[in-house]
RNA sequence: GGGCCAUUAGCUCAGUGGAAGAGCAGGUGACUUUUAAUCACUUGGUCGGGGGUUCGAAUCCCUCAUGGCCCA
């Protein structure tokens, strides 16, 4: 490498003492004419493949000893090397699994040996061609008497050591920083097997939710994420600009205003599954951009949805898992419909012994929490001191499947009154595993209330920008059209995956999550 | 936004005012089927950055950065 080349490097990659000997193996392996980046691959068999034709082969043979020969070739990462001089033992591990190599210098001949030895790493991609046999040990291996480089590592990965112990794998020295998991999520994915199976569980359950929405005549559609007015939720939005048409652009928090749109328009039953995005904080169960599932159905009402809701979430757990019932942070979950059902006013009547019908006013509800459980937040509307009480005191205690049901209309713009109770609308959020888990209306649709709702909003709101509710005259528009009575419904993917994987934090389910940007001085 | 805690070798960590360490990974060698292989020797450090106290700082103080947990 000439001094030019290496200044070039600067800023990007000072290699380590580590990386400088791979770079010396790699200038070696091309001295001896080996490429370490060839074009193609020859896998005949996954490591899973290989080990399920040996074990077919072996039961078909019995007890003979010359049973059938199986020739094949596998490829991988090279994740152990055991050298015992001349026999070496590596395990290759690929996406299906892993196995063991016998590499013997009779077999591979004295250059292969000793360059299988000396120019290889742990985390090199290889390929092993030989013949399945059973060690000494009793372990499946391939008695290779060829192998190729496919890719050379120049990096060390954060090496993770295991030992399968009385069929438990036992781990040591596992590369388990968050920070740097996170930072680095290829190296975790790498060298921690149980996160490539989050994001296999987590892809399933999409896939499952997806397929329940289809069978049930539901049409998946895709709407705008950067819209000129947002809406459809309380939160910031992030602000983007169009260059030619000079015009500012809301990336979208919801998705609601335009699958109700398509109601409108006569597509009945509709769903979409993406990212919304909340210029807010980033906790645990909080992430700038999420993956969200809405969907309206025309003639439904809040209680269709309730019905639809616990059958669907208790489906993607059968399919899942095998089972309705899942465990979570220690807890037996039973996810079975009929699924528990209080209102909200009841709950916190239950569960913080206040009611907040006897306090109508924001001061006065105040006072109250103030006497019986300590600071609500301060300058808070009424209608988010009662969501203050549900999420501090009443989410907690939920870990049973709950629909939590009837909220105040005052924090709820897009829903149906009760119609008994002018202060109430229907409406549910469900909750599991002490997590809010999802959110849904009956829909309304009288353009003239929702009109009226959005002013009041407006007001409401008028010294509390962060969560103004702009008008969106176009939506009003299509509401004149006539929208049929309908049921809403969001949910999030990525606690239903906390929830399916076991997880407390949302950026284990999130395969890059949001990481503040490191300063390299 | 606030509080507490953390940041030491590629990875996992110990070291709490007096000579920067261990295991694994890496290097050299030994070893005829091992499996956290083993054994011998060995390389590797801006102790997160900056400032201060001190004869002396990884250690005490201030500050900044990043992260974790809790609270708002």
């Amino acid at each position: 490498m000439s001094a030019d080349e290496s200044t070039q490097h600067e800023g990007v990659w000072e290699p380590t003492q580590l990386e400088q000997q791979r770079l010396i193996k790699l200038q070696q392996l091309r001295d001896e004419g080996v490429e370490p980046y060839p074009l193609r691959a020859g896998r005949t068999h996954t490591t899973a493949e290989a080990l399920r034709a040996f074990a077919e082969a072996e039961a078909a043979d019995g007890e003979k000893e010359d049973g059938q020969e199986i020739e094949l070739t596998v490829a991988g990462r090279l994740v152990s090397i055991r050298d015992m001089g001349k026999t070496v033992f590596a395990d290759v591990e690929d996406g299906d699994g892993r196995i063991q190599l016998f590499l013997r210098r009779a077999e591979i001949g004295d250059e292969e040996h000793r360059r299988f030895r000396k120019l290889l790493d742990l985390g090199d991609f290889v390929q092993a061609s030989g013949i399945v046999f059973r060690t000494r040990m009793g372990e499946i291996s391939i008695r290779v008497h060829s192998w190729e480089l496919l890719s050379k590592a120049l990096s060390p990965l954060p090496v993770a050591k295991e030992q399968e112990v009385d069929g438990e794998v036992v781990r040591y020295s596992a590369f388990a920083d968050v920070e740097e998991r996170f930072r680095q999520r290829y190296a975790d994915l790498a060298v921690n097997p149980e996160v490539r199976d989050i994001f296999r569980t987590r892809a399933r359950l999409v896939s499952i939710l997806r397929r329940f929405l289809d069978e049930h005549g539901f049409l998946e559609v895709e709407t705008p994420v950067m819209q000129p007015i947002y809406g459809g939720a309380a939160a910031r939005p992030f602000v983007t600009h169009h260059n030619q048409l000079k015009q500012d652009l809301y990336l979208r928090i919801s998705f609601e205003l335009y699958l109700k749109r398509l109601l409108v328009g006569g597509l009945e039953r509709v769903y979409e599954i993406g990212r919304d995005f909340r210029n807010e904080g980033v906790d645990a169960t909080h992430n700038p951009e999420f993956t969200q599932l809405e969907f309206y159905a025309a003639y439904w009402d809040y209680h269709d949805v309730m019905a639809f809701t616990e059958k669907m979430i208790a489906y993607a757990a059968e399919e899942l898992t095998g089972s309705t019932t899942i465990s979570y942070q220690g807890h037996t979950i039973d996810l079975s419909a009929p699924w528990q059902r209080i209102t909200l006013r009841d709950a916190i009547r239950q569960f913080v012994e206040i009611d907040y019908e006897e306090y109508p006013t924001a001061e006065g509800l105040a006072a109250a929490i103030r006497e019986a459980r300590g600071n609500p937040p301060a300058g808070a509307t009424w209608g988010k001191l009662v969501d203050h009480l549900l999420g501090e005191y009443v989410e907690p205690l939920l870990i049973q499947p709950t629909f939590i049901t009837q909220y105040p209309r005052d924090i709820s713009p897009l829903a149906k009154r009760l119609p008994d109770d002018p202060r109430h609308v229907e409406r549910f959020e469900y909750f599991i595993g002490a997590m809010e888990m999802g959110n849904a209306f009956t829909e309304l649709n009288d353009p003239l209330d929702q009109l009226a709702r959005f002013e009041e909003m407006q007001r409401l709101y008028q010294e509390d920008d962060e969560d103004a509710h702009p008008v969106d005259a176009d939506y009003l528009q299509a509401m004149r059209y006539g929208m049929p009575p309908n049921g809403g419904f969001g949910t999030g993917i990525d606690r239903l995956a906390m929830l399916f994987t076991d997880k407390t934090s949302i950026r284990e389910v999130l395969l890059f999550p949001h990481l503040r940007v490191r300063n390299s001085t």
